[in-house]
RNA sequence: GGGCCUAUAGCUCAGCCGGUUAGAGCGCACCCCUGAUAAGGGUGAGGUGGUUGGUUCGACUCCAACUAGGCCCA
């Protein structure tokens, strides 16, 4: 038997385990960063020595329900951001924040108040709001630190604080002092089951079966009409019966050509081109009586079906023909395009129905019945009274509270708004636009065409769980009460004592003997709505930015989903622009959503939802993290079990590269061996550096998969199959103090501490373990280190072609190497000796290479020999290695047995020998 | 129904201003190694570039429509 050699070798040996078992790690970890404060460490040193500042401003998650994977990529994504700056020397403090007010919150309170929800006591409610949101952050909290998440997390903001509830009202406040705000009446989405008006992101839309009907107006202005015969009705379709006691106009396009025909419910006067879409429902002779434009017809009146009032017809863009008959029943108090058109023609804003969506005693057929229920009432009468042409049944996409799930309907109330026209709002709003820099671009279109159509913001909502709209108007004239003092007092209040406060006093106990500047009346009414949460969050510029002595205003970066284009984006912008002139904001950077691996979005109903929780428990959160910066967020961002699967698998490749970086450096002696490096070390040093350039830029652009794409390329291809692979030889087997064996140590630690810092902010928990098995480090954290920059010395463009060319040729002899490993005349490549039949060119570029090249190869013996033709230039020929097989390095040489240590090669008997 | 966006191998991503046989890594198949070992190495097979038209000498790349999906709105 030969002498085993292993324990005269420089294996690797590492305590940075193969097994990540990042489930049981990570918490270790974690406790590391809290108990030595590293995050605060971090940004405190980047302040002291003058650091430059980068905001990232947190959007606040709603504090109710545990985190979704949707939360995980937000702040995963906000992570990676304020790791990279804070490694780069800035100061980027990160505060984190909550939602807190709002209907959800409060309708959970309700349901688990039961019956007694109707009769307890408003402060008492929203006391339990109040701790029900508090037990939802601090679920959220822990489960955001979980996920590796830097960040401030004990002092964060929380909307419904003190301090924070001063400054909505204050804002607020500085809204109605500016002349923004007024109370109008308006068709607003209202839930009848919730008794609410809802704001536009509180309305879900979902399919619902209505009535289908083709109603009749009788015409009464005969005389405008080219035709003798009588009656003749307008036709309208609507699917919402119930908004017909409410109509008072009928629209019809101006451009568009009507027609009178002879149906067999009469003559009837619709659309030319809606003549389809009544043919299969009665019969109508389809030559035309008469034909006429739409703007001919403007100011035509018609009866009412079932109501004695008259219906105007008036003219409108908005008319299609698709369907219905080009004529559009318009009730202004329960359609935004009906109200727009209201306005225009001066039409009144009615809208006979009551908060819980019943008709008032104005709708003297159909009083006190649900607007829903009352369809069928209303289909049955206009049936007898032969106004109904037709009736069926529709299933469309109708819009639903996003709370309760029920049908919700437009309904004209009181409510208080944001004027956007007020001091030219929407267009200062669509000029701070063009001054931010929106990631992906699209965005800057998108929020645009948002805000140049938006309606005013409607504030108010006749809930319990939110700020109070803190006015007071005269109970005789409506004045609203603007006196500073009295601002100025519900501010402080409000901070010293919550928004609470508001339900306790009176306009007595702020301004004794108050009287109406316009009517002289002492009788006023305090506002009993709620503002909008959107509010609360749209005003933490001020709340925060500006308030936090950590922060400052305005942002560099906010960050969130791409639905906030119409919400925080749209609701900060307003805000801030209403009392500071300017969008809060310099960069806006949206992510997609979070969809299964079909592109379909996750949903319960669905069962293909990936849960934060779950990837934690089996595969670790830098996993999520590297799925995080694996995807391009710019689209939609997909998530499957294969997909995780992938990703542990790349996590393990990394993991292990840098394992055996480490596991190399065991015995190294920290001295730098720049002065003593082999040529294919400096190619490993140029790919470094091309690493690092790539990725910083990558971080620059907040092009986040590209770091990942580089990192694992370099780490599979540059490394685990080439460099490492080549280096084990020198590594093994040489002196260990050998100062070609340092060389590679040199580099590999170079390697081994950039790629540690580089993948940092992405992989945290690996870095920092990879970080602390590292010798020779100068910092107690991978985040007190700084990003590695690119080393100039190592960028050799004709290095780097010289190797493209090796590497091409490489790859050459390894496909015949493994023909010969199919045919089993060599197994490992070290039984081989290669052949290489070379033209003059490439022998010329070889020869310099011809030590090296068995290296190169890793087999045991290269031989170049000429090959005399014009077109090809290389031809390999794979033979046995020459000599026996050295026991220590495993190489083959004719020296193996030649020497006083008979299974050794010569190059290891000096190595031993020099022991 | 409208606005914006996306569509390249099983997976994740590259492809500059339109110009040769569309690339990478993973996965998969087969092989080697057993001194990175629940590791490591090698080779190979995978793509009608969502579909259909159009512009062009030429299109994955430009335009239009359609289909599928996403966000927002009606």
């Amino acid at each position: 038997m030969f002498k085993d050699y292993k324990n005269t070798l420089n294996l690797p040996q590492t305590e940075f385990p193969m097994k990540a078992n990042l489930a049981e790690r990570e918490p270790a970890i974690l406790k590391f960063w809290e108990e030595n404060r590293i995050y605060e460490t971090l940004e405190n040193k980047n302040k002291a020595l003058g650091g430059k500042c980068f905001i990232l401003h947190d959007g606040p998650p709603y504090a109710n329900g545990h985190i979704h994977i949707g939360h995980a990529l937000n702040k995963i994504l906000k992570d990676i951001i304020v790791k990279y700056y804070s490694m780069l020397g800035h100061y980027c403090p990160f505060v984190p924040g909550w939602d807190c007010h709002g209907l959800p919150i409060e309708l959970q309170v309700d349901k688990s108040l039961g019956k007694e929800k109707e009769n307890i006591d408003i402060l008492k409610k929203r006391q339990l709001c109040r701790e029900y949101a508090e037990k939802f952050i601090n679920i959220q909290r822990e489960e955001f630190i979980r996920l590796g998440v830097f960040g401030y997390w004990d002092s964060p903001y929380i909307t419904m604080s003190n301090e924070y509830e001063a400054t909505i009202v204050r804002e607020f406040l500085t809204f109605v002092k500016n002349g923004y705000v007024y109370r109008g009446k308006k068709p607003v989405y209202w839930c009848p089951s919730c008794v609410t008006a809802l704001a536009d992101a509180e309305v879900e839309y979902a399919d619902k079966e209505s009535p289908s009907i083709f109603v009749a107006f009788e015409v009464i202005d005969r005389e405008k009409l080219p035709v003798k015969e009588f009656p003749i009705y307008i036709v309208i379709w609507t699917t919402t019966p119930w908004t017909l006691p409410a109509n008072l106009a009928l629209a019809v396009h101006p451009d568009f050509d009507y027609i009178g025909v002879r149906t067999s419910k009469g003559i009837l006067l619709i659309g030319k081109e809606a003549i389809k879409n009544l043919k299969d429902k009665i019969d109508i002779d389809e030559k035309p009586l008469f034909e006429v434009k739409g703007s001919k017809l403007e100011g035509i009146r018609a009866k009412h079906p079932f109501i004695d009032r008259l219906s105007k017809v008036i003219v409108a863009d908005f008319v299609q023909t698709g369907e219905g008959t080009g004529v559009v029943h318009i009730a202004p108090g329960h359609g935004e395009e009906d109200y727009e058109i209201g306005l225009k023609y001066s039409l009144d804003i009615y809208a006979p129905v009551d908060d819980r969506g019943r008709f008032t005693d104005d709708v003297f057929l159909f009083k006190g019945e649900n607007v829903f229920k009352a369809n069928k009432a209303i289909i049955e009468h206009m049936k007898k009274n032969g106004s109904l042409i037709w009736e069926g049944k529709v299933t469309h996409s109708y819009p639903h509270c996003w709370r309760c799930k029920k049908p919700i309907i437009f309904r004209a109330t009181t409510q208080w708004f944001i004027s956007m026209s007020h001091k030219d709002l929407r267009h200062r709003a669509l000029q701070e636009i063009d001054k931010v820099k929106w990631i992906p671009s699209w965005g800057r279109d998108r929020i645009y065409s948002m805000v140049e159509r938006r309606p005013d913001w409607c504030l108010s909502r006749q809930r319990a769980w939110g700020v109070p709209i803190t006015l007071f108007t005269c109970k005789k004239c409506g004045y609203i009460v603007k006196d500073e003092k009295l601002f100025d007092r519900i501010c402080e209040l409000v901070e010293k004592e919550g928004s609470d406060i508001w339900f306790k006093i009176n306009l007595d106990d702020l301004l004794p003997d108050y009287s109406c500047p316009e009517c002289g009346s002492k009788d006023f009414d305090k506002e009993k709505d709620i503002l909008d949460v959107w509010f609360d969050s749209g005003v933490s510029h001020a709340a925060v930015l500006d308030k936090d002595p950590r922060l400052s205003w305005p942002a560099d970066i906010y960050l969130e989903g791409s639905d906030q284009h119409r919400g925080w984006f749209q609701s900060s912008l307003i805000a801030s622009l209403g009392t500071k002139g300017k969008a809060p904001y310099k960069i806006v950077l949206t992510h997609g959503f979070t969809v299964d691996g079909q592109g379909r979005k996750m949903s319960k109903s669905l069962g293909n939802v990936i849960s934060p929780q779950e990837i934690i428990k089996n595969n670790g959160a830098d996993i999520i993290r590297l799925w995080v910066s694996a995807e391009d967020y710019k689209d939609d961002i997909k998530l499957s079990q294969e997909i995780l699967q992938r990703l542990t698998e790349a996590y393990r490749k990394i993991r292990n590269t840098l394992r055996y970086l480490l596991g190399n450096l065991y015995d190294y002696d920290g001295k730098d061996y720049s002065g003593e490096l082999l040529e294919i070390d400096r190619w490993a040093m140029m790919r470094l550096q091309k690493l690092i350039e790539r990725v910083r830029a990558a971080y620059e652009n907040f092009e986040f998969h590209q770091i990942f794409h580089s990192v694992y390329n370099f780490c599979v291809t540059d490394m685990s199959a080439l460099y490492l692979d080549i280096l084990k030889d020198r590594l093994y087997t040489f002196k260990s103090d050998s100062v070609e064996r340092r060389a590679a140590q040199w580099v590999l630690y170079n390697i081994a501490e950039s790629l540690i810092k580089l993948i940092a902010p992405i992989l945290s928990f690996t870095a920092e373990e990879a970080w602390q098995h590292l010798p020779f480090k100068k910092t107690k954290s991978v985040f007190l280190e700084k990003m590695p920059e690119k080393d100039e010395r190592f960028l050799d463009e004709e290095l780097h072609s010289r190797w493209e060319k090796l590497i091409q040729i490489r790859d050459e002899v390894n496909k015949a190497l493994e023909i010969k490993r199919q045919e089993k005349f060599i197994g490992n490549s070290l039984e081989a000796k290669v052949i290489l039949y070379v033209n003059h060119k490439l022998k010329d570029f070889l020869l310099p290479y011809h030590d090296f090249l068995p290296t190169l190869f890793i087999v045991s013996q290269v031989e170049l020999k000429d090959l005399d033709s014009q077109d090809i230039e290389l031809k390999v020929m794979v033979d046995k290695a020459e000599g026996d097989k050295c026991q220590r390095c495993w190489n083959y040489s004719p020296t193996v047995g030649k020497l006083e240590i008979p299974d050794l090669c010569q190059r290891c008997y000096h190595v031993i020998k020099s022991h």
